[in-house]
RNA sequence: GGGCGAAUAGCUCAGCUGGUUAGAGCACCUGUCUUACACACAGGGGGUCGGGGGUUCGAAUCCCUCUUCGCCCA
């Protein structure tokens, strides 16, 4: 028999698939959405998570894409509008880092260039080298709409942007505070609380002891985890409610070193617990000291400048000693300690391990800074973000995050959205530089001369912090603030896909614009994937060298490998491990499955042919094999599975998560288990092998039916399975016989159960049963695997008819002669006891073991006269009767009955055997 | 320091509102190159559901407590 197919490789060409079919994709506009369409059908909008525009992909983007991924294209062929807005954000601080890094290699800072030549030369860069992302993405399969690829810093974001400024400032949520905020001194700029991070930190509590100024003998002792702050030190604090100071609130002391006397005031802030029980203020390098200096007006001298360095800053005059002018706070710290302790003022260092902020960027250590910054009042917006929830509209997955989300929310704080870097959106504030008295010029429009006084003007130097310009993405990228088509026809989205970690960054702050701007959230389900780590649990970083490439990973095994492998093991919010020092133990399962996939095709291919099959509706019932109707039901369940997994796809009703729905769908792992085990275990284990002979058989209907049977399940696999693994599905439906010329898998509709089959599919797993009976005496007796074997399976009324029907089916899949009789012949014989009281007799001549048979049965008898015994317990418990549902005490009285006419057959066919 | 969560087979995890003979994938053991696939097929072993109490006719599932981990926030 020539093979139509019979040229295709064994092993499964990922690299050549791959390049072949996302042209053709898009090509043909697969991934582009349209709004007109939308009009007619549901949409379903997804917004990335904007990677920074310099950034490589590394498996973490693999993850969180591929999940955007799978989901868009289930919605896709489920038949929404379907969108994934590509694109990238301008990541203000670590792009300028980037090019300051180039520019010191050559000796320089930005501040030799100038900011505009400074702009400008960050503008090439990013020109140059960024969005490469993007294409990386491709090459995963990333199925977003190309067309839309948006960036954060384009003319039109950056329009979305200052209209964020301006309105925000005319609802009053946007002003100009004075305050101690998070600096770091490596970035020159100001941070928002979530960008300095805490680390936990094995520091050292220093006690200095204050003398009093009106008798030194005398003093007070200060614990502090910063010696070198003191010098600004305006203070001591004490609670109010501590005896221990009490009388010595209202005294003053004398600082060391530089000989300032500050006073000893009562606040209950100080806890006095802790250390002492007396703390020194510095308001001017502290927050919390900030507010303590507020509440009792003191004064407020900076010690410590932008750079990191003491010296005499505002309000300082006299307070820095010589010797320690121009150290940086670290070898201040060391040399100030040194002097103390010269002093006699240092009493003792304790360790002390506590949590100090470092930047989320360059991991320096934060130094609290005191400056003027913008801010956003958060209450307002926090209000509608908590409603959005509350009400259902928003709900996020896992549910634990709720909670998080909650908690963050409603103690928010405001959000320092000022920047003193140049690389980004620039405050659209201005100033008249005549001082004319006018105030600062909040403006949509560049502004070129005072309108009071036509005097020039001067832009605020600061930028705008990137995430004031990615909590807008859900919006700003669909044309926000006009009214365009995009914005009617895919505003609000759908899903969001991201990591927890940002979910305060980004994912708080996109529900509360959009519940202001648009009045709507902008999705209604947060999913909140995974991490991926390393076989020690360890995250995959560059500084600890256990990351995984993911291009890698395609070049070796594919980009639906890659894909699978994150899939399959993706549980609700569980992290994805993976050995980074063995690809091959990491990913090999996913390439076996694609294999496995493609022999599946290559086997249908080569026996179902090219020929036309008939569509399924087109068979006439009666001719279905037991095994076809098996299949088919296989496939519906399959389909139910896959459904139950992922969606739903939105709340039902009136866009609002019910209790009932809060919780389900968007289970990866098992909707690719579901796809997995009907395709290798069902279809490829069973049905598969049993259609073999029918195949062979040429010119018959019956081959015509398992043609017809068999491509059509093999369809419903690949429809099933293209969320997940879409090249290699896409390259075998192709092929299928009864594919239209010009469709893609991509486009093609998402399969839906039939409901039909159920009824009939019982025959045939009394075909699945003797056959796994079978095999079983067939290893336990070590028959050669090459010989067929007699047996008789022992049936009467339709389990006979049903078995005789398929004796031929079940003697192929067993390698056996089967004959159905209604009496047992008796003799020796392994014999086993199938459901329904069907018995299987293997008469393995001059090869059974009396011992073998009698122990076999001996083990079931007893593990199911215990288990008899438990459930007969549990009927006789007249407590159970009485209290217990009665459709379960009706299903553990069937129960019962079953397992004693099985035990009562075990029993008989032991004494058969003798004892 | 405050809050949230998790502990189920060697590993990663299912097991929803209490009633199953406690499951899956991978790993492991045995056999097999059976003409789609050894990246495979067939068969098999493996868990007193972290410890201790309690509620209940009945607990992996609910409550308390202890232990150990993780995450978020200060």
């Amino acid at each position: 028999m020539t093979a139509p197919h019979a040229d295709l490789p064994t092993t499964y060409d990922a690299a050549a698939t791959e390049s072949a079919w996302y042209p053709q994709w898009t090509e043909h506009g697969v991934f582009t959405a349209s709004p007109e369409r939308a009009a007619a059908r549901e949409p379903f909008v997804i917004v990335i998570p904007p990677p920074n525009v310099t950034a490589v992909l590394h498996m973490g983007h693999g993850l969180n894409n591929t999940v955007q991924d799978v989901l868009i294209r289930w919605r896709r062929m489920a038949g929404d509008e379907a969108l994934w807005v590509p694109g990238t954000d301008h990541a203000g601080i670590a792009t300028q880092n980037v090019v300051e890094k180039q520019l010191a290699a050559q000796g320089q800072t930005r501040f030799d260039l100038g900011r505009e030549p400074f702009v400008q030369r960050v503008a090439e860069f990013v020109d140059k080298t960024g969005g490469e992302i993007l294409n990386q993405l491709r090459s995963i399969g990333a199925s977003a709409d190309w067309s839309r690829t948006a960036y954060t810093f384009s003319p039109e974001l950056s329009r979305a942007v200052r209209e964020t400024f301006v309105r925000l400032h005319e609802d009053g949520l946007v002003y100009k505070g004075h305050r101690v905020i998070h600096w770091c001194p490596r970035c020159g700029t100001s941070l928002s609380d979530e960008e300095a991070e805490f680390n936990d930190t094995n520091g050292k509590l220093y006690h200095l002891r204050y003398p009093l100024a009106d008798d030194p003998s005398q003093g007070i002792t200060v614990a502090t985890t910063r010696p070198e702050t003191m010098l600004g030190d305006v203070a001591v604090a004490v609670n109010p409610d501590d005896e221990r100071y009490q009388a010595l609130i209202g005294k003053e002391v004398v600082l060391p070193l530089n000989g300032v006397r500050i006073p000893i005031i009562g606040d209950s802030y100080t806890d006095p617990t802790f250390g002492s029980g007396a703390v020194k203020i510095t308001p001017a390098h502290d927050a919390n000291d900030f507010e303590v200096g507020k509440r009792h007006g003191l004064t407020m001298p900076v010690v410590i400048d932008a750079d990191g360095v003491v010296r005499e800053g505002d309000g300082a005059t006299g307070r820095v000693p010589d010797a320690l002018r121009g150290l940086d706070r670290f070898a201040a710290r060391k040399a100030i300690v040194t002097l103390l302790e010269d002093a006699g003022a240092l009493q003792k260092i304790e360790h002390h391990s506590h949590s100090v902020r470092h930047c989320y960027r360059c991991d320096t250590v934060v130094e609290p800074r005191l400056s003027d910054q913008w801010f956003v009042r958060m209450q307002p917006l926090a209000d509608k973000a908590l409603a959005a929830l509350r009400t259902g509209e928003l709900r996020i997955l896992p549910e634990r995050w709720e909670a998080v989300y909650v908690n963050w929310l409603e103690g928010i704080r405001d959000w320092n959205i000022s920047r003193q870097i140049w690389w980004g959106h620039r405050v659209p504030v201005w100033y008249c530089a005549a001082s004319c008295g006018h105030a600062p010029i909040v403006s949509r429009t560049d502004v070129s001369a005072c309108p009071n006084c036509g005097g020039t003007v001067r832009q605020d130097e600061d930028v705008l912090d990137t995430w004031f310009s990615s909590w807008l993405w859900p919006f700003s990228t669909l044309g926000w603030p006009d009214d365009t088509p995009d914005l009617r026809a895919f505003y609000p989205g759908d899903v969001l896909v991201t990591a927890p970690e940002i979910l305060f960054f980004w994912v708080a702050r996109m529900v509360m614009s959009g519940c202001w701007f648009m009045g709507k959230a902008p999705f209604h389900t947060v999913y909140l994937h995974g991490t991926v780590r390393d076989m020690q649990h360890r995250k995959m970083s560059k500084s600890l060298g256990n990351g995984i490439d993911p291009l890698d990973v395609v070049t070796l095994y594919g980009a639906d490998a890659l894909r699978w492998t994150m899939v399959a093991g993706l549980g609700l919010g569980v992290d994805v491990m993976l050995d980074h020092t063995d690809l091959e133990k990491s990913f090999a399962p996913g390439r076996n499955f694609c294999t496995k996939l493609w022999n599946i095709g290559r086997f249908l291919l080569s026996r179902v042919g090219t020929d036309p099959v008939a569509p399924l509706a087109t068979l006439d019932r009666a001719q279905l094999a037991p095994a076809d109707c098996w299949i088919l039901s296989r496939l519906d369940a399959a389909i139910a599975d896959c459904d139950a997994a992922l969606g739903p796809a939105r709340p039902a009703q009136g866009g609002r998560w019910s209790d009932a729905e809060r919780s389900k769908g968007l289970r990866l792992s098992e909707y690719a288990e579901a796809a997995r085990r009907f395709v290798w275990n069902e279809l490829a284990d069973w049905y598969l092998e049993s259609v073999k002979p029918r195949l062979a058989a040429e010119g018959t209907a019956d081959r015509e039916v398992a043609r017809a049977v068999l491509a059509h399940a093999f369809d419903g696999a690949l429809r099933l399975l293209h969320p997940m693994v879409p090249f290699i599905t896409e390259e075998l439906w192709q092929k299928l016989p009864q594919t239209p010329d010009g469709a893609f898998l991509s486009q093609a509709a998402w399969p839906s159960t039939s409901g039909e089959y159920a009824a009939r599919a019982g025959d045939f797993e009394l075909v699945r049963e003797s056959v796994a009976a079978i095999r079983q005496v067939r290893s336990e007796y070590n028959v050669n695997p090459g010989a067929w074997v007699d047996t008789v399976l022992v049936a009467t009324g339709d389990a006979k008819a049903a078995l005789e029907l398929q004796a031929d089916t079940t003697g192929s899949l067993a390698r056996a002669k089967v004959r159905v009789e209604t009496a047992n012949p008796g003799g020796a014989a392994a014999q086993v006891l199938l459901s329904g009281g069907i018995e299987l007799v293997v008469p393995l001549a001059g090869m059974i073991d009396l011992d073998k048979e009698r122990q076999r049965l001996e083990t079931e008898i007893v593990q199911l006269d215990k288990q008899l015994t438990t459930l007969q317990s549990r009927l006789s418990n007249e407590g159970f009767v009485a209290k217990a549902p009665p459709q379960v005490v009706e299903a553990e009285r069937a129960k019962a009955a079953d397992w004693g006419t099985r035990l009562t057959q075990l029993r008989e066919k032991r004494a058969a055997l003798g004892a």
